[in-house]
DNA sequence: GTCTATAAGGTGATAGAC
DNA sequence: GTCTATCACCTTATAGAC
């Protein structure tokens, strides 16, 4: 979760913004989270994050549900503007950062509690009919940067001519086991192996080899 | 999660049998979180599921901490035993019902919700060592098994000489990854494209072509 | 082994003053 | 918008009787 919440993709950026207390309420709620954990979170400790009160956070939000809906609207939109960064290079080096930005060599302990926390949120899937939403549209989303990266490939005649949403999401289910792997485990050498075993399946599967 | 907790791998079946009290407590257990889920797991409601008072629970387990890990013990009994019918058959087919079993193209309901417990359970990790021990152990264990299939492959000649591990990890990164995807979107296609995708993997890497 | 009773504390949420 | 004060509820866990 970094800073450049800036430029969004979609037009519809205006109208839903969000107001400034609702923007530090969420950043505060996800200081809490990669501390705490989703599981220890509570509105006292968001206020106390915060500096202020719990009445001064249900001023904002009615209910603790509605604002972790709040929240994932935030990382939904993280993830567009993050990803979106991927698709200005060829097919072949945007497919390549696709997988080394979805399996890295290394996690900073942050980035890493982030990745738990977004595990126990999709875990909570049957908490209501917005969260799993939320995930959904997060999938579609890396699904279809991928699919759309192959599709400019095989146009292109850089890929061979594969079912590309298949390829997708091929890619993007093994990129997520790998990832939750590494935050669920102690086995250090299990990601980059499934990085090495899926660049060599691309390579295989997508290049063309005359 | 089902009956056949009779036969064990390992010889050190007898000495860390658990005690009726304590089965009992942990099916409850079970129950309560597919009904539930985990986060609302307390130990009033595994009491009340088993017609006890909470004080009976605490008789058998000193902490809630305790009975969970104690869970997770049984979780990997019951993997241990499940995954094991697998291995009999030949290479080629047992590759085959490891794919299918790990990624089938239906879940009733219970499975269903069990599956999102032990997400859930997952995603809690960062609760001690206790549990990380646990997931890194059915983890090993799967990939293990894939591992064992595809080396016995090799040997009898059915499959290409290539890197075990790494294929292994591959195959279980993907078809966690996959499984995850099932019960945390919407998105009631992305199974079904994992599984061809990934079968038609294994056929053009491992399979012997003349 | 199981019970009743209780302690001590955190939780989500609200009312009303400022 | 933020505060104090409070509510009703649920939680883990223990003491002591049976």
């Amino acid at each position: 979760m970094n800073d450049h919440v800036s430029h969004m993709l979609n037009t519809d950026s205006i109208e839903q913004k969000w107001s400034d207390g609702e923007r530090e309420i969420v950043r505060a709620t996800y200081r809490v989270m990669v501390e705490h954990g989703y599981s220890n979170l509570s509105i006292s400790k968001i206020a106390g994050e915060l500096g202020k009160t719990k009445a001064a956070v249900y001023y904002h939000y009615d209910s603790k549900e509605e604002l972790l809906v709040s929240f994932l609207d935030f990382v939904v939109d993280w993830f567009k503007n993050d990803i979106a960064e991927e698709i200005s290079e060829s097919p072949e080096t945007a497919l390549n950062n696709v997988v080394e930005s979805l399996i890295p060599l290394e996690l900073d302990d942050e980035t890493f509690h982030g990745q738990v926390v977004l595990l126990e949120l999709r875990s909570q899937t049957r908490r209501s009919e917005e969260f799993r939403e939320r995930f959904t549209e997060i999938n579609d989303l890396l699904v279809g940067i991928v699919r759309d990266i192959i599709e400019r490939g095989v146009e292109a005649g850089a890929f061979r001519d594969v079912e590309a949403p298949r390829v997708a999401e091929h890619i993007v289910a093994t990129a997520n086991g790998a990832r939750i792997d590494r935050v669920t485990t102690d086995r250090p050498a299990a990601p980059a192996a499934v990085r090495v075993s899926l660049s060599s399946y691309i390579d295989s599967e997508l290049r063309q080899h005359d």
